[in-house]
DNA sequence: AAACTTCGTTTAAACGATTAAACAATTAAC
DNA sequence: GTTAATTGTTTAATCGTTTAAACGAAGTTT
């Protein structure tokens, strides 16, 4: 990479200091300076094809124009969806992005956040790992602008933006109920994150107010980021029961694909509820039903929450959108 | 975002100069210093919780450990999958990664390359649209570290890394072929891209091979970004000839949902062949050979390459990773 | 004509690190 | 006991910008 042309070759070349260039190259000082001078310096700045150095200028207005994104796993389709919005969103703003996976591990998140930091990034948007209260804290204490998208800490008052995931469980569930479903399982998670927690209460809330009792059998709890090989497992399990399930609400995206992969397998056909949509619905034969999350608006506010964030200091604010159930009738065989 | 601790805050609260810090937190000058002073100053600087200004070192040692990696869009899953690959192998040498869609459109291209080169990015990792000969050329000439991935430009002898597409296509239809197909079509592109068209040879090759005639008629070309419209109706056209096609050739993977949808919708079974896997293979009646990349040994081959070019000036290299077909057989009905 | 303004530009410090060179103090060499 | 080498640390320049303050020259007031 050979040397690039700065503000001193200009200046040296057009005979000036070279805060005259910067002032001319920046609009600055409009007026004041001599049109002739201007121009001479705008020709050569083009001539050279000037291209200012971008650290330079960060180091000494103390701003990147960077933000950091960090998600659970970028090629993770709900990660990359959000990555690409927030991509779009950054640079019509004027940011460039970073990002970095933390495979669900708080070890690795907070070591993400810490190179971020040490760059420089004026914020950031995180997916936050299980455990990662310690590490939003201290992100709050040190005044350092971040949005937390899809999950949340209830007792930490920081700026997020999730789903109402109760109301979108609960609604898939009645929408089982409502198909004449009276044994729905679940695929859960063994976790402590709130979001995730939220939707088992959804479950509950829709069984109970459907006059059907909650029967821990029907509530199978996988390990995160081990659901190609629990969730056939725990599919078998409701299937095996002396009272077999007749539907099944999954709790998130990573555990529809292989439940479906194994119902499909076993010719079963049962009733099926999950969370966002992915390709192989259409390709199914069973109904299937899904909340389907507005992942552009959530993307967009984040982003917007983190920018006002960055420019004024600004309340917190939780943002908690409404999903949208979709059903995906069988077509015509 | 309140003052961060600098070099300076550290060497007035032990009373040395900053020089002997830097000296220090960098393990320079090993046994120069006196024993009693380097513990002091590590000491200070980990309860301060010092954390070097990424920025201001860049600037000053003319390096930023920072690559910029530009797919077509991060939301695709081809370009996710290798982004995590790069992701994590960059983050394996002390490099971070910040990306840009370019949604095959050269305009944006150039003006990721531009916004990266200006934060100076010590190299690019580029996925390149159609037309971007003279944007590779410009970054050649300006000796900045680059690598191509997945496409490249037969006639620019820049890094590139790529699989065997003419192979990898022949011996698809080769396979459609020993399946007794006859009329095999082809959803192609309408498209400059190399990559692309040495598919469409390697489709002919393979039909030339087996002594079948290349028939125009067959081959249906779409434009980029549109195929989800057009390949619905480019299928149509090739199940209504007078003779019927009796296999098709996706020849992306962009191309093999949309189609096979249509075929789905229609009830049409034919053979099919296409590239890179999709989740819905598993759940699709009919038989389906794909050729599988591998996309960790690219990701891994395209980051060494880079690297390698960014510490030492070296050679150029052409990569051509052979690409596997795999065969999902239909399971039992 | 002395005292202000205004205009157009330059000077120089600053951002936070790195690092060659200088330096004073001690020890070694002859 | 003068010179030389070694040790431990500081000085100061540098990277490429930005920007407040200073500045000389010309114009305006009185």
């Amino acid at each position: 990479m050979k040397k690039r042309i700065s503000l001193k070759d200009i200046a040296q070349k057009v005979g000036v200091s070279t805060a005259l260039v910067s002032y001319v190259l920046n609009n600055r000082m409009q007026g004041r300076i001599r049109e002739e001078v201007v121009q001479k310096i705008k020709k050569v700045a083009a001539s050279l094809h000037y291209q200012p150095n971008q650290v330079a200028k960060s180091l000494k207005i103390n701003k990147t124009n960077t933000i950091g994104l960090i998600v659970a796993d970028i090629s993770n389709p709900y990660s990359s969806g959000l990555a690409r919005i927030i991509e779009d969103e950054a640079y019509s703003h004027g940011y460039t992005v970073i990002f970095g996976s933390s495979d669900e591990r708080i070890e690795k998140c907070e070591l993400l956040v810490d190179t971020f930091i040490n760059r420089q990034v004026d914020g950031l948007v995180v997916l936050p790992p299980e455990n990662a209260d310690k590490l939003i804290k201290s992100l709050h204490t040190r005044k350092i602008p971040f949005v937390l998208v899809d999950r949340y800490f209830p007792e930490l008052p920081v700026n997020s933006v999730c789903i109402n995931n109760h109301e979108a469980a609960k609604s898939a569930v009645n929408m089982l109920i409502q198909q004449g479903k009276k044994r729905i399982g679940m695929i859960s998670y063994n976790t402590t994150l709130t979001h995730l927690q939220d939707r088992e209460k959804g479950y509950k809330a829709a069984l109970k107010g459907a006059g059907l009792k909650v029967d821990a059998k029907l509530i199978k709890k996988v390990m995160l980021s081990k659901e190609e090989e629990e969730v056939p497992l725990a599919v078998a399990g409701l299937l095996s029961l002396s009272q077999p399930v007749d539907a099944i609400l999954f709790i998130s995206n990573k555990t529809v694909l292989p439940g479906l992969r194994y119902l499909n397998a076993q010719q079963v056909d049962i009733g099926i509820a999950g969370f966002d949509k992915t390709e192989i619905f259409d390709f199914i034969q069973m109904p299937i039903s899904y909340i389907q999350q507005p992942l552009h608006q959530i993307g967009v506010a984040a982003l917007d929450i983190l920018l006002k964030n960055i420019s004024k200091r600004q309340k917190s604010t939780q943002l908690f959108m409404e999903a949208q159930l979709v059903n995906k009738v069988q077509f015509a065989d």
